[in-house]
RNA sequence: GCGCCCGUAGCUCAGCUGGAUUAGAGUACCAGACUACGAAUCUGGGAGUCGGGGGUUCGAAUCCCUCCGGGCGCGCCA
């Protein structure tokens, strides 16, 4: 309905273009329409006027004026006026609102959707925690980011491959591998401890007992009492320790261990983002880039370009040449590549798999990242523009006054699954979109679970829930719906109101898909559920005239209808009944 | 110290590419509405110098500068 009025004044443009009323050169690409804030100011108003006049030479409202006399005929356009310093003010005519209803019913799930001028393919990585330990309240709010991001791109009309990207390599995952290792031993009453800096959690305990029940004694050692890991730091007690380990168990074994703790690992992660219904569609292992050629490559790439230098025994990439505010370490001078390179590798990887766009959503504290990344995915010849990186600031969790504190290594933190138990995954998924993911999140456990009931998402399913209450109660009352009579014109302001917020969805869910913000669309099905229950309680549904009450019935069944198609972007449930 | 993000009603937050001399929701507080399709709802009310100060212009919560306050990042870690 917006392009059908932009499409109207853009004709109107093009006609006093021709008159030589105006010259082409001061049009916009986009015709500028909203919807006004306030009643009264019609169902879209534009500016246009007021953009173009100072380059155009004429005042505003003349100008305003000289376009509303060059709009051509629209049955969808009841009547327009110049308004304030010179907006045009279009009403919307009552045939083409009650056709609102009908599109609705005739279109049902795909309403709202395929909106974009151009589908895109996109390539959306998101959560990609470190496989060390089960995904907490921080990672809870990527991945609720994320999700709903690929939801809201493919309702939009966008073609989206979602892919968690595993670290599988490395100290880390040596550590976690030890670890589990240890309390292995312990499960057949070893003495051996676990040093602190190792990892705590007890999924480790977990992961060792299902070894255990895998694998049996095949990781016993007899010579694990003589293993003494010292040090005179947490980091020199753990390299001591791994390459003890590594040595009692041979390579071979070690590596096999490792193998099995990074699957378990990747299975409690996925469990953990399937209790909010996020399923990725790929799992891209670092390992695939490092054990193939095109980490070499990449690195050969930067230097073809000759952005590359040695210094101090390393190898560095001059990624201040591309906004970067410093340069960045490729190879260390002990030879090792860094987690830099490897995470080029896999960009270039991404960016050559023939999407149009990939999307990485990563936490607030790799932010210090995206130049770096962007600088070298250009000096390696590729389109920056075509990566798109969005910060999701951490949510920081609070019980009352009294700040959690969250370290994955010491095993402090508030796991995701337990704040699903405890406050559910509908309320947990729409709670965490409800704020734009750049803003800070403070998020009190205690307040979340006390006024679960005042919740927002209640309030939206509620509406759904009400809606098919009328339903059964119709079929109760064993009233006979007759769905084709339902054209009476509507003329309570409620109604009026409804329609038109229902007309809104298109448009949001482009406005949202196109700024990445799937918040928007968490708004508007609070704002429609508002003026549903508004007209619920004004109206009387059932208790209508045959032909109101089929006209009243079709209203509701769209309403209900964009309720399912909003919360389904959400990924929240659209209960019959709560 | 430098960089990025944020600062809107007591609290939690919207405000779409700058727009309509009264800046919006929710929550909390106060007052009302069920013999009626589910009161997890609705109706009304008070509450804010949009962090402070400059600037850009017809017009600024929105853009620029500066200061204050908060978060995060600034490794030959991953």
């Amino acid at each position: 309905m917006k392009h059908k009025i932009q499409q109207l004044l853009k004709q109107s443009l093009d006609a006093l273009v021709t008159a030589k009323e105006i010259d082409s050169a001061v049009l916009p690409k986009i015709v500028p329409v909203e919807r006004p804030r306030r009643a009264g100011q019609g169902d879209y108003a534009s500016g246009i006027a007021l953009a173009i006049a100072r380059a155009a030479g004429r005042k505003p409202r003349d100008l305003a004026m000289l376009i509303k006399d060059n709009l051509p005929p629209s049955t969808l356009v009841d009547s327009t006026e110049i308004a304030g310093p010179g907006f045009i003010n279009f009403f919307i005519s009552e045939q083409a609102l009650m056709d609102v209803i009908t599109d609705v019913r005739e279109q049902r799930e795909n309403y709202g959707t395929g909106v974009v001028e151009t589908a895109d393919s996109v390539l959306l990585e998101f959560v990609s925690a470190n496989p060390t330990g089960p995904l907490h309240v921080g990672h809870g709010r990527g991945a609720a980011y994320g999700d709903t991001l690929a939801r809201l791109l493919r309702a939009a009309g966008h073609q989206v491959s979602t892919e968690y990207y595993v670290n599988d390599i490395g100290r880390q995952m040596d550590i976690l591998t030890v670890s589990v290792w240890i309390r292995y031993l312990q499960l057949e009453g070893d003495t051996i401890l676990l040093p602190k800096a190792a990892y705590q959690g007890d999924y480790i305990v977990d992961i060792a007992k299902h070894l255990r029940q895998c694998h049996d004694a095949r990781f016993d050692s007899h010579r694990a009492a003589e293993i003494e890991a010292k040090g005179s730091s947490d980091d020199e007690v753990l390299d001591s320790l791994i390459r003890q380990v590594r040595q009692q168990l041979g390579e071979e074994r070690f590596n096999e261990l490792r193998r099995f703790v990074l699957a378990e690992m990747v299975e409690v992660i996925r469990t953990d983002l399937g209790t909010i219904g996020v399923v990725h569609d790929e799992w891209f292992f670092e390992s695939q880039v490092t054990q193939s050629e095109e980490l070499e490559a990449a690195i050969a790439a930067l230097e073809q370009n000759g952005c590359v230098y040695e210094s101090d025994g390393a190898t560095w990439f001059r990624s201040s040449d591309y906004g970067d505010e410093k340069d960045r370490v490729l190879r260390r001078s002990n030879g090792e590549l860094t987690y830099f390179s490897t995470d080029i590798a896999y960009h270039l990887n991404k960016l050559r798999r023939g999407h149009d766009l990939a999307i990485n959503v990563w936490g607030a504290d790799h932010h210090g990242y995206i130049a770096r990344m962007k600088a070298a995915v250009q000096a390696a010849g590729e389109d920056a523009e075509r990566l798109h990186i969005h910060i999701v600031q951490f949510a920081a969790l609070w019980r009352g006054k009294q700040k959690i504190p969250m370290s994955t290594r010491a095993g402090e933190f508030v796991s995701l699954q337990e704040m699903v138990d405890d406050i559910g995954r509908d309320a947990t998924r729409f709670f965490y979109v409800l704020r734009k993911p750049e803003q800070h999140l403070d998020f009190d456990l205690e307040l979340a679970k006390s006024q679960s009931n005042e919740n927002p998402v209640y309030y939206v399913q509620y509406a759904h829930a009400r809606i098919c209450s009328v339903f059964r109660q119709m079929k109760e009352r064993s009233i006979v719906r007759n769905a084709n009579n339902g054209h009476v014109p509507l003329v309570e302001e409620v109604e009026l109101n409804l329609i038109r917020q229902i007309s809104r969805f298109p448009e949001v869910v482009e406005s949202s898909a196109k700024s990445f913000e799937p918040h928007q669309i968490a708004y508007y099905l609070r704002d429609l559920s508002t003026d549903f229950h508004a007209f619920y309680n004004r109206v009387r549904i059932l208790d209508s005239e045959p032909e109101l009450r089929d006209t009243r019935l079709n209203l509701i069944d769209s309403v209900r209808q964009i309720l399912v198609n909003g919360l389904d972007i959400l990924g929240v449930s659209a209960p019959e009944s709560m």
